[in-house]
DNA sequence: AACAAATATGGAAACGTTTCCATCGGGAGG
DNA sequence: CCTCCCGATGGAAACGTTTCCATATTTGTT
């Protein structure tokens, strides 16, 4: 790359002093007429542009606010980055963005890095809240940030999804539909807070419902092909009617695997996801889910560094109840006597995989003629 | 925030000048035992970390890397971008990342950011590859980058999809299916040239193809409910057995409206789309479209960057034809005489918006019983 | 014991800004 | 005509590093 002009070749060319060149060019301070002219000349001739680095050192300021978060194939985070970065640019900083994939090693690096590049703050979803090396680093160093997406631990704002709440709210949800035996699928479980509190407020509401208390199935790997995980697991809790998906993704996914084993949604099983993205109210079933809003937490979590870092009133962070909603959808529905009966013994023969196998493939493609 | 403490501090409290300091703590130059027992001991004690602003000044290199996309909220460039960014980590690099919401004013904004931080290089998605500001800028400053889902200007290089090609296969795949009336729906038709690419694309080949252009339907808006505009569409063009939709998101739009309307699809109506994104498998009619790779892209698209800041070998872009592939699926069927007549007469009474109406309503959640 | 060679260490310059302070020139008021 | 003041301008310090160079200290060889 061609060496940049700096402000001492503008003020060569210029005939002039540096502080000169940083006067006209930045207004401030006095200039003659014809002394700003040559300036923005000499200036235009070269190409110059200030060098934010210079400026940072001697501002000790970089306008730079760093940004940690697991992933952004996640829409949910990427709808929340990407509001945040809307706000930081409106505010003239830029964004160091980095992911994680979930991985506290990553975290912790990604931290120290970006304190190492002096951003003036931080943005930044942990996988645990309560127990973040790299959070603590930040705190010790009282660096201004803000949390996203976790739990709040004492005495910190964080912008986040009740997980706890809304989890509820979908136990709540089945027991309106009568649903008794439920299942909790989980990806991540044991890298995120965020999906041991959807567990645990979904658990927690299921047992003040009445209802059993529900089974838990983790996948790690982030296939498509959930179909023999879901095989088993339905073969191990035989008496499930629903399940809770920890995303939509995975609602998806388990959606598409009972397709495959034949079991209809939500005749014989019913499904309910979590984050309420796009698509999820395109589909045929529609899903029912818990509706977020990423973008609103990205923005205020955004706005919160802000106003940490300039002094000025931080945005209120929204009541617990407003951060989620839930959304029905066709992929829940009302357990009857009938379908408990009928559709789930149809669906599941004893042992007879051979059955399901050639099931699965007629059923394949129901639709097309 | 606290003062964070530097070189000299460090120099202070172990006895010893700066030189020292650096040589110890980044292992050059000799240093006796008892020093640099001192230097590290003195460092922990301050929590020291070298500032990388320094660092830059000092070097002019500021192992960052700029990167602009239009929107991570579309999975392709979230997927490209978090790809191009494990890349940079793994070479020590950060990403600072803008997003420009299709707007050229914020990409030449955010260039001329960028530009002025010092990046080290820089990875884009413009709007324009033939005509972009921002690029020129690049490109006078020799600043070392790449292209990303761009046609390629002549003597660039550029990691994309060779949209061209990809749409020529879609009229292909209606071809064979029988299907000579089709139209193409894109979203910021104005603002990128992929989508005129796509456009161009499929119209050529739908001509050698033997079947009539495509009618072109341009949406601005990015909200869900495009009912109005394909009702619209359909009135202006009865013949319509297929669309083209310029991204997935849009083909799940049309499915969806199709369904309000009443419009079976496949059946009476075939949709393909672009990009190929996961949810597309798993939904039902799962979604004929392009498959693309944007993982890949966005990996290689960073290794070129880096390449040029390093002087080595860049990696091979690959093949136009490696660059997508036609995937099948439910929503497009081959169109026989039978479900022209009926499917397409039932479906469109010539003028009667209420008989649609109340079609609609019965047809919500056609699968719950 | 004397000297050469090698090792250890610190001072200072440079990187590109901003900003304080000093200097210089000129116009207004006496 | 002298003084005062203000506008215009430049020099230099400071910000935190790295690195060149010079000096000081140790080690090894005769």
């Amino acid at each position: 790359m061609r060496q940049a002009a700096t402000i001492k070749d503008v003020g060569q060319r210029a005939g002039c002093g540096v502080a000169t060149v940083s006067r006209v060019l930045n207004n401030t301070g006095p200039a003659s007429a014809k002394m700003r002219e040559r300036v923005l000349a000499a200036a235009d001739a070269l190409d110059f542009q200030f060098s934010e680095v210079g400026r940072s050192l001697q501002s000790s300021t970089t306008r730079t606010i760093g940004c940690v978060v697991p992933s952004i194939e996640n829409p949910v985070y990427a709808d929340a980055v990407q509001g945040a970065q809307a706000v930081f640019v409106n505010a003239g900083y830029q964004m160091l963005l980095t992911c994680t994939n979930y991985s506290a090693d990553a975290e912790i690096h990604a931290v120290r890095t970006l304190i190492a590049k002096q951003v003036d703050g931080m943005l930044l979803t942990v996988g645990d809240a309560q127990n973040s090396e790299g959070l603590n680093l930040i705190r010790r160093r009282q660096l201004p940030h803000s949390l996203l997406f976790n739990a709040a631990p004492a005495g910190q704002t964080s912008w986040s999804v009740d997980d706890h709440a809304a989890a509820a709210a979908v136990a709540d949800a089945f027991a309106k539909n009568n649903h008794v035996h439920t299942g909790f699928l989980a990806l991540n479980f044991l890298s995120s807070d965020r999906a041991r509190r959807r567990f645990e407020g979904f658990a927690e509401r299921c047992m003040q419902n009445g209802m059993t208390p529900p089974a838990l199935l983790e996948v790690d790997d982030d296939g498509l092909d959930l179909t023999a995980h879901l095989h088993g697991f339905l073969e191990d809790h035989p008496e499930l009617t629903g399940i809770f998906a920890s995303n939509d993704f995975l609602a998806f996914a388990v959606i598409r695997s009972a397709r495959k084993l034949s079991i209809d949604v939500p005749r014989d099983l019913s499904i309910v996801g979590f984050d309420g993205i796009k698509v999820g109210q395109m589909v045929e079933p529609s899903l029912a889910t818990i509706a977020t809003t990423p973008r609103v937490l990205g923005t205020g979590a955004g706005k919160t560094v802000l106003s940490m870092i300039d002094g000025s009133a931080p945005p209120n962070v929204p009541q617990k109840e407003q951060t989620f909603s839930f959304r029905a959808g066709g992929s829940l529905a009302p357990l009857t006597a009938e379908s408990k009966d009928d559709g789930k013994v149809a669906a599941f023969p004893p042992s007879n995989d051979q059955t399901r196998k050639t099931a699965k493939i007629q059923q394949e493609r129901p639709n097309e003629i």
